[in-house]
Parts: structure tokens; C-alpha cells; sequence
DNA sequence: CTACCTCGAGCTCA
DNA sequence: CTCGAGGTAG
């Protein structure tokens, strides 16, 4: 089926394309990229909260990298819309930010009465980050807030690639309890003092990273390895059934499970697959991957989750069904009646 | 075997 | 958002 390139036009006669000839969306937004760059820009904002909606920018913060050196850097405050509250007199109050962000990043209503407004701020950092790979902790959290107000006030498309320490981290040194940007800190012996403002945040982040960096220099890691994902079907990370051998020796011969191949579709709710799979060997009997013309048991997990199977028949049931019209020796079990039968020693 | 799809679990940012 | 598990098509 082609898709073809997909367009849309403006009320004034422009156009926009939506998607490319292979149905792929153009992208806005630049692409999170799995590697280890020397030149980059570390970006960072505090904000009134998590959500670009309602939420607005507070403070910026960048830093420059060449050759993995910090070369220049880039800070401000920035003055967002603020609110008013009142209180049960009826006196109103206006404010920039609230207690809770106030406590932890140091920002003070004081302080942003004096800053600068996005209008001012923004040109300059635009200049300043130019077209570098953008370098963040969750990096997808400061792209969002800018991508939104760039477009806001300059009809500005910030479409640099990112590098997102996060997910750098949690491929890196998958044995971290969590990968916040604190504990990332402490584990690489990052000093993390005065945490909670952007410059000082990117120097945080831009210290991790180098250190993300030297380890895989130094254990000879190639970044872009760590993250080639081998299918799960197939002979490679995935488990072969036929290769599961007993844990016993003795079989009970008259147990229908004996020498019968068995097939599971589905995902079972008691138990993982594999452990099934044991069971069956352990009494004797064979697993296969899919449903063949040897099979004579198909085991039916839940498979109510799984878009893929329009009408509540796995591939691999409506196969079994057809096999069984033919005559096959196969039958149909629903995991409960599965149960029962390993559970029965012997009939 | 390769390529792609879909869902649920778990998580990080101020 | 990202990733792994499980599944489909050729």
C-alpha cells in the first residue's frame, strides 16, 4: 500500500507538508540521537511546573562544548506572566512563582520582578545555541517548554537533535536505583551541590556525561552497541522452547503430556511461559515455537490486549483450528485446564 | 531471518 | 517518553 506524501493548505494559500512519500511524519522537532558528541550545547530551564501548557519558563541556562571543553556560557532569569491570589479578606496578591519552586530552586518572586521577559531572552539564546546537538537530563522536558515559546513569540521551529543524558544513563549503568539527575551525580562521584538552577544544572549534566563518556572510553564500549536491540523472535535473545531440556529423569509415560509437543499462544496469567514450557519438558513432553503439524496441545493465555488479533483468535489458534479440521491430533486447552492436567500426576 | 507493529510497565523533568 | 515482550508478514 503506498501513502504517498501528505499536504495541507493554508487559508492563505500555503502549504504544508505533513508527511514524506513513505508516510513518515516530517519531523518538528529535532531527533533524539544515541551517541557521544565532543561539540554540543548543555541546555537547562527551571519552570513554575512540569506542564508546557499551563506552566511557564523561569530561568535559562546553556553551556558551550568544543572538544569536549566548556568554551562560553549563557544565563538568565527569566519573568513569566505570574498570577494573582486572594486571600479570605479579599485582598489580592500577585506573584511570579509559588512557595514550593521558590524553596527549591532559589528563584524568588523578588528576583523575577527585575528579570528580563522571553521577548529579551530568547533571540539571545537562539543565537547562542545556534544549530548544536542539544545536551539535557530528560532533555525532552526543556525542549518541550522551548519548542512552545519559540514558536510563540518568534514562529521560531526548534528542530536541533538532542542527546538525552537519561537515556544515555539508563543504558549505560543499568544497575543505578534510578536515574535522576542526583543520583547519577553520586554515582559518578559528580560534586552536585546547589542543584536547581540551570547553569548550575548544566554543569551537573555536562560533568556526567563527561564521565558517562570516559567509561565507555575506557571499557571500549561503542555507545550505539549498547543500544542495537536484537528482536525478540527469532534464535537471538529469545527463548528457544525446543531447547529446553528436563530437570528430571524419570517420566510418567502414562501422563498425557508425555512425548506430546505442546504450543503456547498468548500470554498466561500465572505463571511466565517458559516456566510452563519447563513443566511440560519435566513430564515428558516437547514445546515448539509455533503451531506445526507435530503439535497436539496449543495452551491459550490472554491475548484480549493484543490489537494484532482482530477477532479474539491469535494466529496461531485460527492455524491449531484448521489443523484439527484436517484431522491433526491437537487439542485446545485454556491455561486453567492446563493447570489441572500438569497438576495430575498420572491418570 | 528481517522488519515492523502494539501494548503495558516504569519513570523523569519543576 | 522509552523499552521489552510478544506477535505478524514476507
Amino acid at each position: 500500500m503506498s501513502v504517498g506524501v501528505s499536504i495541507i493548505v493554508n487559508e492563505d494559500g500555503t502549504m504544508e507538508i505533513l508527511q514524506d512519500n513513505k508516510g513518515r511524519p516530517i519531523r518538528e522537532k529535532g531527533e533524539s540521537l544515541i551517541s557521544i558528541p565532543s561539540n554540543y550545547t548543555v541546555v537547562d530551564i527551571e519552570t513554575t511546573g512540569f506542564d508546557p501548557r499551563y506552566d511557564e519558563i523561569i530561568e535559562v541556562g546553556a553551556l558551550k562544548i568544543r572538544e569536549g571543553k566548556i568554551i562560553d556560557q549563557f544565563e538568565s532569569l527569566i519573568q513569566p506572566d505570574g498570577y494573582y491570589l486572594y486571600d479570605d479578606d479579599g485582598n489580592e496578591s500577585f506573584y511570579y512563582v509559588d512557595e514550593f519552586i521558590t524553596e527549591l530552586t532559589g528563584i524568588t518572586n523578588e528576583m523575577l520582578s527585575k528579570a528580563p521577559t522571553l521577548e529579551k531572552v530568547l533571540p539571545r539564546f537562539i543565537e547562542f545555541i545556534n544549530d548544536d546537538i542539544l545536551l539535557g537530563h530528560n532533555v525532552h522536558f526543556d525542549i518541550n517548554f522551548l519548542y512552545d515559546v519559540l514558536m510563540e513569540h518568534l514562529d521560531y521551529k526548534l528542530s536541533n537533535d538532542m542527546v538525552d543524558l537519561l537515556r544515555l544513563s539508563r543504558k549505560v549503568f543499568p544497575d543505578f536505583k534510578n536515574h535522576k539527575l542526583e543520583t547519577i551525580s553520586i554515582n559518578l562521584g559528580v560534586d552536585n551541590s546547589n542543584a536547581h538552577r540551570s547553569l548550575r544544572d548544566c554543569e551537573i549534566t555536562y560533568q556526567c556525561f563527561s564521565k558517562l563518556s570516559e567509561h565507555l572510553k575506557a571499557n571500549n564500549i561503542i555507545i550505539e552497541d549498547l543500544f542495537k536491540r536484537k528482536y525478540s523472535s527469532g534464535s537471538g535473545k529469545h527463548l528457544d522452547l525446543r531447547t529446553i531440556e528436563a530437570e528430571n529423569e524419570d517420566f510418567d509415560e502414562e501422563h498425557l503430556l508425555f512425548n506430546a509437543y505442546c504450543t503456547f499462544t498468548g500470554k498466561l496469567e500465572k505463571m511466565e511461559r517458559k516456566d510452563a514450557a519447563q513443566i511440560v519438558v519435566n513430564l515428558g513432553g516437547h514445546c515448539l515455537n509455533s503451531v506445526t503439524k507435530k503439535t497436539n496441545f496449543l495452551i491459550l493465555g490472554n491475548f484480549d490486549y493484543n490489537a494484532t488479533v482482530k477477532d479474539g483468535k491469535s494466529s496461531k489458534l485460527k492455524k491449531a483450528e484448521q489443523l484439527i479440521l484436517n484431522g491433526q491430533d491437537l487439542k485446545i486447552l485454556s491455561e486453567d485446564v492446563f493447570y489441572d492436567l500438569v497438576m495430575e500426576k498420572s491418570y
